[in-house]
DNA sequence: CGTGCTATTGAGGAGTATCAATGCGTGTGG
DNA sequence: CCACACGCATTGATACTCCTCAATAGCACG
């Protein structure tokens, strides 16, 4: 459960409403949350966890207790196929409600996984099931975020039509406008503490082709990432090469 | 919008509760559903459309104001690649609610398609709300099988790191267990009246090698596809060369 | 009885996988 | 403080899956 060398226990410690409520706030500026909601929604939060790199935050398959919200670091939805390759089937940032979706199914269907360290806050479902009977329109807002998660794996079946380059330059665009939106990229590029093993897994390519392609998108001036960092040459090129069309994200309102 | 030869104007006509009702209850045999509530939400029913084959049902990018229920046939969405090759993001099948995620979204990243005739039965959005809010657990109802789509769809995302063969067992197996679950199908097979390029379109591969691919089921025993039906040899094999494992698509609430 | 779409089969090619080896950086223990 | 181990990145050579192009046949429909 844990990778040799990480923390054999997850650091827990208590969260700070002040710190979350404007987190939540700006998760979604697709829809309208009220100061008071987010308020509302972050004292339904109980605790705050740091997972270590490479562990696990929740199984597939058995019964939950509570939802996540990724506040910091990035984490995957990962499955294993039968002959055991690791499948990466989704990559949050923060300001993502990981496992939201445990929320109403009960369990998952697949594993959370922390790629880097990772820091959670819990939110038990009975306070937000109070929560929610209070501030009905925050169920709206999660169920919206749950089918914005579904938008994007709609993406990413579509994306198996592209090739090798198109695909891994359609994940930098993708990740790039869902961290702008909590103000952690720019134009010019952004952190992404990944291996070329990671990007493999949720690409469906093998590490040597992810190496060769990563290196085609490096000589025509596109992205460079190198060392943990997407750094974007010339993210209109890029973004035509990738095909991408940011509305399956839900950012902006006018876009509805 | 409407294929050439298929009917100019779709087939509308009035709704009968006492039909729609029993099918919204067998819909989610995992959640529970009171006779109630599925009366209630039949009667927010407005109209039934039949739509012909390759015509397009709702699409991608425009405001919407009802959901749909697809009550027979089968409906697929679809999006276009840039190059401008079709990829179909999912199926479904009867007792689907096909754009529910557009209740909530407002508008689709995608387009509903017929692939074979298609009855479906519209709610509109003013009426869902009244609904809810008279019946508030029929809102967690409708936010899971939004959720189940989800899962499928992350499915199909895991499904392309198999080979060709074991994805179109995928497929087989998924749509026997969900129209099995709707009283379509049993475990000698189904019909499925599609083409080997919808089949193509699905999984991501061309109808050339989803022909080969077919001939290789065939001659294993597996399964027969073949002027719209599917004829399935070896159950308990085909699922085993799909790695098919059924609780993705939370048809028992054992499995929660 | 064409017209068009689908299914089937063949031949050859492209893209990606596999196998293998080396280098590189980081952490660790002697 | 150095030697080593280990995981990741990089590159080469080769293999294989799946694609592309092409042709034919079958079938439904007007």
């Amino acid at each position: 459960m844990q990778a040799a060398g990480g923390p054999r226990v997850s650091m827990v410690s208590e969260v700070s409403v002040a710190q979350i409520a404007p987190l939540i706030g700006r998760l979604r500026r697709s829809d309208d949350i009220t100061e008071e909601e987010a308020q509302a929604l972050a004292a339904a939060a109980e605790e705050q966890r740091t997972h270590a790199p490479r562990t696990r935050i929740a199984r597939s398959h058995v019964p939950l207790r509570n939802s996540q919200l990724l506040i910091d670091g990035f984490v995957s939805r990962e499955a294993e196929l039968p002959d055991g390759r690791r499948r990466i089937l989704a990559i949050h940032v923060p300001g993502d409600f990981v496992d939201l979706h445990g929320f109403v199914l009960r369990s998952l269907d697949h594993e959370v996984v922390a790629l880097t360290t990772a820091t959670m806050v819990l939110f038990p479902y009975e306070r937000m099931l109070s929560v929610i009977s209070d501030h009905r329109h925050l169920s709206r807002v999660l169920w919206f975020a749950t089918t914005v998660d579904a938008a994007i794996h709609r993406e990413w079946i579509a994306s198996y039509g592209r090739s090798a380059v198109a695909r891994l330059a359609h994940l930098f665009c993708e990740l790039r406008a869902r961290l702008e939106a909590v103000g952690l990229a720019d134009t010019s590029g952004y952190a992404l503490p990944l291996t070329q093993i990671d990007l493999a897994d949720a690409t469906a390519l093998t590490p040597v082709h992810v190496n060769r392609t990563l290196r085609q998108l490096r000589e025509a001036g596109l992205v460079d990432f190198r060392s943990g960092r997407v750094e974007i040459g010339d993210l209109a090129g890029l973004e035509r090469v990738a095909g991408f069309d940011a509305r399956y994200l839900y950012l902006n309102k006018v876009d509805r």
